[in-house]
DNA sequence: TATTAGCACTCTCTTTGAACGAGTGCTAAC
DNA sequence: GTTAGCACTCGTTCAAAGAGAGTGCTAATA
């Protein structure tokens, strides 16, 4: 479809963009050891490639800039991956090394680390509890009216949840009641839990356990209470330092995204494994104009846990940002699969 | 020391400032029905308000902008409370409507409505954990060299933390562990925990429990992380509306304080009781010249437990936001002694 | 004596137009 | 097929000019 000097030409000027953030000019290539060609020949395949689609330019007489579609083209079809130093892996193996066994300190101090390594901001989810499996449930009475229930994963994780305790119950009933639950649930998936835990419930009343039931609605109730995933931030304000968001309302609008991306279906629950890279309206917001995300994600075994996404404009370095996050996504994977099977074998 | 037209005509600056963000002339200010003064009259009494040091010029034909010092005058002395209306009364004590029993969940919602009521952002800090007291500590084994201890307080907060289980140790060792603690450091305040947990440690090894030792000091050394103050913002992207921060540069500074507003001793670590305000450079950081913070203690009884602050330009509408922070403040106070002394009582 | 009107002056902001530079498209020559 | 040349377009920068808002000072006024 494309010459080679064209798909040429196109690689160098969004490499150019992507460099300097500047239109790119026939004359300006032209002076490039790689392109051997002459102002006015590149002005001709310029020509072409815009007619096509691939760049634009701002005004009649500018350079040109690489159109969503060339950037598209440019990540399907011409990413070659970006050797990444030792020094850089080093940096991300050093995530690791405090042998930290917390997995919320990993993942926050990656998402420390992808940033400064790629100078976007990246945005990390936390590994999704509601895949881990019940260990250990337990319940601490408060007051004669209130108790806590703690549920204790295989990760290490640790949950709880306010409950009230309707009248005329005793130690006794709760004991009775925690006993109840481990017998039945330890090992569930936290997902599961509601639902087993209302068949528990349906059980204690069918072997008319009546009185207990009052308490299992007032748990049920308690434990329905979703969830919100939990997203950690490396750089939040990394994003401001790209030329195209020194206007406040830009700034403004993305920062926004930022904070309300958990909300957003999509962006991190990704029906596909590994690396996906969404340009400008290809988010499907308008605050996300001129943005893009790229989004890797890692798991343990087969299952995939958690992703990490890096924003930044469309002028963004794709190269490199996907190759580092293919790193950092085999890296997570395999020392979380470490810690993680350690605690579940 | 101010004549009483001075103080009239100091106030009037004040808040048409405050209400326009543009100097004020004496002309402009002549028109209103408050300032029955000529021109002429204004500017020589603002003259000497500028030579006294309460106003400025941005330049020498501008009209003039209170000073530092000009809005510290203005509440120190000048700043009669503000009537909140029956509506907004209402929209703060909806916080506590949902009969939440969730501290978090209360503090979460009421930095968002403060936020909301005075279009500033706010900041809250969570309820100081370390001066909770322990209700039960537990212990739950991961797997044979892990384990997670876990803390139960009396306001049904739960903590907890990983440590490793030294090789050779079982489940009866561990029991006897949880029942020391329990034994010993039931009631105990937090921040007391790791010291008081260091004194059984050496009871332990007093009393010839020498196995039993090391697993004490694994767990020390976990007690000991440092427990960051968890903060809560409400609108943290209102500040960018305000005319001042429509230099990305500067937006990017303050929100980098924000974003390490618990790092900052001093902010919320207040020792008075009530309002504070600090104007501009008075919070001693540069990237709060032309800030204002506005702080406001709540607490149990006597005790202060936690406190809001409030982020606008030094051109902020003190007035309102004193107001509504004693409303909050106040009904927070209130609020979380009932909840709070409904599970210690 | 306190207040105010009048006036010259200052400074910012906006508009205007000219000069400049970078880039383009087209045509003709190589 | 490629390139040199040329007229043209558009954005940027700069200086000058004018408008507008405000000031300080002085003299007139109540």
């Amino acid at each position: 479809m494309l010459t080679n000097r064209q798909l040429l030409i196109l690689q160098v000027t969004v490499d150019d963009f992507i460099d300097t953030a500047q239109p790119v000019g026939s004359r300006q290539l032209s002076k490039k050891e790689e392109v051997p060609f002459s102002p006015a020949t590149i002005r001709n395949e310029m020509a072409d490639l815009e007619e096509m689609g691939f760049l634009e330019k701002t005004h009649t007489s500018s350079g040109r800039v690489p159109s969503q579609k060339g950037y598209r083209y440019n990540v399907d079809n011409m990413l070659t991956p970006q050797r990444i130093s030792q020094s850089e892996i080093k940096q991300i193996r050093s995530i690791f090394e405090e042998r930290k066994v917390e997995t919320e300190q990993i993942i926050r101090k990656s998402a420390e680390i992808i940033s400064e390594l790629t100078n976007y901001t990246s945005i990390m989810l936390g590994l999704d509890v509601r895949k881990h499996r019940v260990k250990r449930f337990s319940i601490v009475p408060l007051s004669s009216d209130s108790a806590v229930a703690i549920i204790v994963t295989d990760s290490g994780h640790v949950e709880n949840r306010l409950f009230s305790i309707p009248e005329n119950f005793q130690a006794s009933d709760i004991e009775r009641m925690i006993n109840l639950i481990n017998e039945r649930l330890v090992g569930v998936y936290l997902h599961e839990l509601p639902a087993m835990l209302e068949a528990v419930t349906l059980n204690v009343l069918q072997q008319n356990n009546g009185r207990l039931n009052h308490l299992f609605g007032s748990l049920n109730q308690a434990m329905t209470i979703e969830h919100e995933d939990k997203v950690y931030y490396g750089g939040k304000l990394q994003i401001l330092n790209q030329p195209e968001f020194n206007d406040v309302e830009k700034a403004r609008s993305i920062m926004n995204w930022m904070d309300h991306v958990n909300q957003i279906p999509g962006i991190f629950h990704l029906d596909k494994k590994g690396i996906q890279i969404r340009i400008g309206s290809e988010n499907n917001d308008l605050a996300m104009e001129g943005c893009s995300v790229i989004t890797a994600s890692y798991g343990i075994g087969e299952e995939q846990v958690g992703s990490i996404a890096i924003i930044g404009p469309t002028r963004m370095d794709y190269r490199r940002v996907v190759s580092l996050l293919d790193v950092m996504s085999s890296d997570l994977s395999r020392e979380l699969s470490k810690i993680l099977h350690g605690h579940q074998g």
